[in-house]
RNA sequence: GCGCCCAUAGCUCAGGUGGAUAGAGCAACAGACUUCUAAUCUGUGGGUCGCGGGUUCGAGUCCUGCUGGGCGCGCCA
């Protein structure tokens, strides 16, 4: 970032002073020495502006460069581009840079305090969490995590929809358990839930109540069941997320928007927009208006409301409490909802762009090399806490934030567990781990440890060396890219390049037994990699350990 | 049938808002510890970026038509 900025202002520079008019250069990092270490193609860009060929472009600027803290060693044009060889010295900055930011290094202060909501996982509270809610989990959480990062006060919000269909099935579920623990006869309900975790609710259950609930009538029976199996589990999807590294600012329950009366007054809104049709005794959402490709039931004839009006409420409640931005994460099952949430929230007066929905991918677990079956019918799905139990928190967090939300995810279990290079999350731990034990030898030797922050940076030189220092250089443009993007997996992609030069580096160069300036220089350059991997994983929500 | 996502090395995947000679990791093979952590490092081989058109100085990247896979398309949530 530093000394890209430091180029592109150049480049800017020279550009003013011949009269060019440009808004924006962009350097990048060259991806050949023989390119130089930065490299720039506005030529590129401004030719077709100009009408000249890129090369008399790139010497016009080249020509009109300065260079007031003298770091460019050699700039040379080559098929157009202009690429930039530093002095070594120039690196310094960067770990100056580092030095002086510390854990504030690569932070951006572009959201300045605006509210943010990020409403995720959001799991129905009918059975403990799976692996699929731990993807949406990590991802929400370090989304989260890098909104921060840039400035934005963040909520982190769990949906919880506890009414409807679902819960009086849990609820009938949980009695026919019982019934059968207790030896009674029973029936099961046709879509019931078969998952194990039932029959320990109806234990839990049954204790609870003792034999008093049977002379219940069964629907004030059911009722009680229904708030003590949703209880329990909302606390198990609680505890698992804690586990997980999330805490969540607030839990919002679908019942609140109903005693709040939201649904009726978002209702209410719509109608009186003329947005509302009935036929066929329903009462619709006319949201093809709004680029849906069909109209959308908000009150069933029956009388009640669909679960889409309770969430048109509850988008109304968001904008209400003042957020700038909204952001769902959703499950990929649920894409095909964007167009009708976006026309909702359209429709009541907001703008739909301050609504963002961002869907992940289908998450399959591998064990030995063969997908995990999964039944969700059958109940046997993977829960969240199995997972966490096997591969811990670290590995957990670190694999679900691998890869481009858009792409399924391939989770394999036993590398997850490996406690080798192979795994790239002790990878980098190790590179951190490292980083610590040179300071716990330089302070076992007696150096001074203040002297690593005020010595002469010019020493580091070697190109592997510079290798590492242009890395370093490169995480705040990587975090930006991240967050523009909503991209986490950047972050996984950028760790493990900047602990593969950092084992290089540590590998072939001698640190603690250099001569005096080298070896303070050294030290330096290890302090800033050491507080780089820290920032990167803090933002992931994974350890740094100390010793490995 | 319609919509969304995906297709890059044997495998799993990166490839900012189009830039130069498409990159990692794993697997395979060959090497490096009397040395600050070998949970590490060095080197080698491996590609028609699914297929066909188009846009332009330039396409893995953008547009379009196919093919294959995943997910959706309810007065369920």
């Amino acid at each position: 970032m530093i000394l890209k900025k430091y180029l592109a202002d150049r480049i800017l520079d020279a550009l003013v002073k011949i009269n060019i008019q440009c808004t924006e250069v962009v350097v990048d990092r060259t991806q050949s020495p023989d390119f130089g270490h930065y490299t720039s193609s506005v030529s590129f860009n401004l030719s077709r502006v100009l009408k000249k060929s890129p090369y008399e472009i790139a010497k016009n600027i080249v020509e009109n460069l300065t260079d007031p803290l003298e770091f460019i060693n050699k700039v040379e044009i080559r098929n157009g581009f202009i690429n930039f060889f530093l002095k070594e010295n120039a690196f310094g900055l960067v770990i100056k840079e580092i030095m002086k930011e510390r854990a504030n290094y690569g932070k951006f202060n572009e959201g300045q305090g605006k509210k943010v909501q990020i409403e995720f996982v959001s799991a129905n509270p009918s059975g403990p969490l799976h692996v699929g809610n731990g993807r949406g989990g990590a991802l929400g959480d370090v989304l989260a995590n890098i909104f921060e990062w840039f400035g934005y006060k963040v909520e982190r919000e769990f949906y919880v929809n506890d009414m409807g269909t679902q819960m009086n099935l849990l609820a009938l579920s949980v009695e026919a358990r019982m019934k059968e623990l207790l030896g009674m006869p029973f029936e099961f309900p046709e879509d019931g839930y078969h998952g194990e975790y039932i029959k320990d609710i109806a234990n839990l259950a049954i204790g609870r109540f003792g034999s008093d609930i049977w002379n219940l009538p069964q629907e004030k029976r059911l009722e009680r069941l229904k708030e003590f199996a949703k209880d329990t589990i909302l606390e198990w999807q609680r505890r698992d997320l804690e586990d997980f590294g999330i805490r969540f600012d607030c839990w919002y329950k679908e019942s609140t928007l109903h005693e709040k009366g939201l649904l009726k007054e978002a209702f209410e809104i719509l109608k009186a927009c003329g947005y509302t049709y009935e036929k066929d005794g329903a009462v619709w959402f006319a949201s093809t208006r709004f680029g849906d490709e069909k109209d959308r039931v908000l009150v069933k004839s029956d009388g009640s409301s669909t679960y889409f009006l309770a969430d048109i409420a509850y988008h109304l409640d968001k904008y209400r409490r003042g957020f700038s931005r909204i952001i769902d994460i959703w499950g990929a099952d649920h894409h095909g909802h964007i167009p009708r949430m976006k026309a909702s929230v359209k429709a009541l007066g907001y703008d739909p762009n301050t609504l963002e929905l961002i869907i992940y991918q289908i998450v399959h677990l591998f064990r030995g090399g063969s997908a995990v079956r999964m039944s969700k019918r059958a109940g046997e799905m993977v829960t969240l806490r199995e997972l966490l139990d096997e591969v811990g928190k670290d590995a957990a967090r670190y694999f679900f934030i691998m890869r481009d939300p858009n792409s399924q995810l391939d989770f394999d279990i036993d590398l997850a567990k490996a406690q080798s290079s192979n795994n790239p999350v002790y990878y980098v731990q190790y590179a951190f781990a490292r980083c610590c034990s040179l300071f716990r030898q330089a302070e076992a030797r007696e150096v001074e440890i203040e002297r690593v922050f005020n010595c002469d940076l010019s020493y580091l030189k070697d190109p592997l060396e510079v290798d590492l220092m242009i890395i370093l250089e490169d995480f705040p443009d990587m975090l930006r890219n991240a967050f523009y993007n909503r991209a986490p997996h950047r972050l996984t992609f950028y760790l493990e390049s900047l602990a593969k030069s950092f084992h290089s580096f540590y590998n072939s160069l001698r640190i603690l037994q250099e001569e005096e300036p080298v070896m303070y220089a050294r030290m330096a350059l290890v302090f800033a990699t050491q507080q780089v991997i820290k920032n990167g994983l803090d933002i992931i929500g994974v350890s740094t350990p100390e010793k490995m």
